[in-house]
DNA sequence: ACAGTGACAACAT
DNA sequence: TATGTTGCCACTG
């Protein structure tokens, strides 16, 4: 199958999450073929933030979000405002209490044919 | 090998 | 809506 581990795996979809839309943990995780590993894509997103810093640029972690539509970094305020911020200034609406309307901004997602290529190819 | 850790999620109250 | 509980997972000392 693969060889690319799952934070890459990870990162590679993260990628193509179109501007302006959000995602949940869990709908990675289920597009990558992992239906329960909702939480351990959290914690490679979180791993964005010190050993995978590098890459912090060219992933748009800002737009994953959980399955309730909800920025859920709570217990890090500065890193909740910030992706809040991210996500207006690419057009995404974010209420007070950091909530997104996921029938509005929701991503479609990827057919398998093109997770197949990110499963695969860097 | 093994217990602990989270940016989750579904379900019950 | 707002907690609490329980199941899950990759990754780490």
């Amino acid at each position: 199958m693969s060889d690319k581990s799952f934070y890459e795996q990870v990162y590679a979809l993260v990628r193509r999450i179109p501007r302006g839309t959000v995602t949940s943990y869990g709908r990675v995780a289920h597009m990558l073929g992992r239906p329960n590993a909702a939480r351990a894509v959290g914690y490679a997103l979180s791993a964005l933030k010190d050993e995978h810093a590098d890459r912090r640029g060219e992933v748009p972690w800002h737009r994953v979000i959980n399955s309730q539509g909800r920025v859920s970094i709570q217990n890090r305020e500065y890193s909740a405002q910030e992706q809040a911020r991210l996500l207006r200034a690419e057009g995404v609406m974010v209420s007070d209490d950091l909530r997104v309307n996921l029938d509005r901004f929701l991503w479609d997602g990827l057919h398998w044919v093109e997770i197949d290529d990110i499963l695969r190819e860097k």
